[in-house]
DNA sequence: GTCTATAAATCGATAGAC
DNA sequence: GTCTATCGATTTATAGAC
């Protein structure tokens, strides 16, 4: 009975676990992205990621081959999730507002969900050893796009004819940034803060 | 006649030194702010800098006591900018819409003439280390500031009358992050970069 | 004011026991 | 899968010659 009971314990924290790791990799990923954000890539040592997680350096090298590969793995999958993001927002029949809109809520939601991994996209990119040159071509290609729907918007009298190029990188600063305060903004819901963030982006704060 | 000629050469050469470095320790706070600005503080080795300068890493140590030194020297001048400047802006008698346009030359100014140590200042300070504290209050009564004149102009109903952290944070991501852009934008004259971003932070890019 | 040489600590990563 | 032990390279910073 004892033994039964014991080993449903060992089950449930199993399953505990399980929520919130895939396995062993992902928890020196999502650990070592808390560390990234808080000190930088290159300021954190293996010794780091080792000790948070409560083992020896040595040991995270059953896992993952280099610390390269636990960079590369938190910014490349988050750069591909803007990608396809943007991918299914440009095929959408719609007013370029409303594409605005909808990439104001594929910041957030991103970015909800992955506080500490947009730091490292924002901040250590640039410490990207293979994967650099593709990471570069993914941003290019998201700001073109980007780019684009603000001139069809101008083009189609949707937007004001002011400069391009200042409003994207208003609006997309903005949106980049969005890990800094998320955090601190845990009182406000996703939803309530993409909708606040579009009406002060789009319409400006002067009544 | 030579002996002439080459003695003011060599004075001329050395004005034009002394316009750019007004010391051998400026000159490495300046190549090291650029080098930071690349691959961020703890990526820069002191080896980089003296390279960056021609001479050898100890050489470094008769103008400079530490790394350290160098980091404080960028990040903590340009704080006292901005802090100096957000106090001319609340004294004067005008309109909050005044004194925000008035924070949006500020950035500009400044960013404009630090277009490296801008990087430092914003990605850096983390690794500040007896400057930190002194650094993190002046960052927050400077949020405070700037807090303070968005809450009286919705007040007085210059603003509208939306939720006034995001309309903080919005305005000062997209100033924090002028130093990214603005060394790719060298033709925009400050005064009408400053014009547009006024637009679009304060009036909106819808039609 | 710059150099060579080097100290002392720490880095990423590997070998091999268990 | 984690450990101890360690390698070889690199780090900041100092000592002392010139």
């Amino acid at each position: 009975m004892l033994q039964i009971l014991v080993s449903s314990i060992i089950i449930s924290k199993t399953n505990l676990q399980l929520l919130k790791y895939e396995s062993r990799k992902d928890e020196i990923i999502q650990t070592s992205a808390i560390l990234f954000k808080k000190k930088g890539f290159s300021a954190v040592t293996m010794r780091d990621i080792a000790k948070a997680m409560g083992i020896k350096a040595a040991s995270l090298y059953n896992h993952i081959s280099s610390k390269q590969e636990i960079l590369s793995n938190i910014i490349i999958s988050l750069a591909e999730e803007f990608t396809s993001g943007m991918e299914g927002i440009l095929v959408a029949n719609e007013s370029n507002i409303i594409k605005l809109n909808k990439i104001i809520n594929l910041h957030v939601d991103i970015t909800t969900n992955n506080q500490f991994g947009m730091a490292s996209l924002n901040n250590d990119w640039m410490h990207l050893d293979d994967k650099l040159e593709y990471y570069l071509k993914l941003r290019r290609d998201y700001e073109d796009n980007f780019r684009t729907i603000i001139n069809e918007g101008i083009n189609e009298q949707e937007l004001i004819d002011s400069n391009p190029d200042v409003m994207l990188f208003s609006i997309l600063s903005t949106l980049r940034s969005l890990y800094i305060w998320i955090p601190s903004k845990e009182d406000l819901i996703p939803e309530t803060l993409a909708s606040n963030l579009s009406s002060v982006l789009l319409n400006g704060i002067i009544k």
